[in-house]
DNA sequence: TATAAACTTAGAGTTAACTCTAAGGTCAAC
DNA sequence: GTTGACCTTAGAGTTAACTCTAAGTTTATA
């Protein structure tokens, strides 16, 4: 059994974020002792495991609690409905990275046409673009 | 002069987003009416147009008031302050693609090695991997 | 036994960029 | 001269995932 801070290490996470994380039902510790002390068992720690590794992979907590509950009862619980969570995590991580790979040539284009030297700003051609309205248009994140 | 819901129409800002940038300095009404009514000019419209630009490419708020002070007053400033802050997004967009791309292919995989149908997750791979901890590490965001 | 490190809770604060509400004033049209 | 669209302000609410604080308790070490 391991105390909170001892599950800190071993996780990665801070105390405070595995508080945080049991106040929205994601790590429990099965034992607490006499005076309040959490104590984490092996279940726990792998659990907690999960927990980081989803993190890790970019699920949001709420996607990771659906994830949790699965994995607690498999056999009420389809692949389909893991794929389900893991393709619209896909979708969301595809739909930010065409908005961050337009943003990224544009900043590149802008780069390359201002000479970024010490002289004046009169001659800028990033803010004469910005100014022009004639950049690459990026998708607002949703 | 057009009206705050003209500029709005003009711009694609929205009027509530408009009123929320001239609290932070972005933007503002080079006339009121005796009524209070904000009347914006054509140069407060390219202004405008300008900060839209910039948000789009994706910088801050903060940035972008950077950007104004510059553009206000070209010949205090050097092309090197435009493209340090440039050069800083792109650098931050980068750091961001890397992790999305790191995310993808995670996802990816994960979503290979799953069935996807509809009988019970006993035996699901995406669980499995979660659980053992074998995916790829993803860096957070900074 | 004394001190320090670690633990507890409840709840507030952080960040960025909005987004909305309430309560009321103004304006154009019919 | 009244309806309805539009405008004003101040300030609260939203989102996600932490992050920190305060005030007090427990445990380990010397
Ligand atoms: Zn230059
Ligand atoms: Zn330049
Ligand atoms: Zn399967
Ligand atoms: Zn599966």
């Amino acid at each position: 059994m391991l105390k909170i801070s001892e599950l800190a290490a071993l996780t990665g996470l801070s105390a405070h974020t595995i508080r945080f994380y049991e106040k929205h039902g994601l790590i429990e510790a099965s034992k607490r002792s006499d005076s309040g002390y959490r104590y984490y068992s092996d279940a726990d720690v792998k659990r907690a495991e999960f927990v980081k590794s989803a993190r890790n992979i970019g699920f949001s907590l709420d996607d990771i609690g659906v994830l949790l509950s699965i994995r607690l009862d498999k056999q009420s619980h389809s692949c389909q409905e893991v794929t389900d969570i893991t393709q619209n995590k896909l979708d969301e991580v595809n739909e930010r990275l065409s908005e961050l790979q337009a943003m990224q040539q544009t900043l590149e284009r802008l780069l390359e046409s201002c000479c970024g030297g010490p002289e004046n700003a009169t001659h800028c051609s990033i803010i004469e673009a910005l100014d022009g309205g004639d950049v690459t248009v990026t998708r607002r994140a949703s």
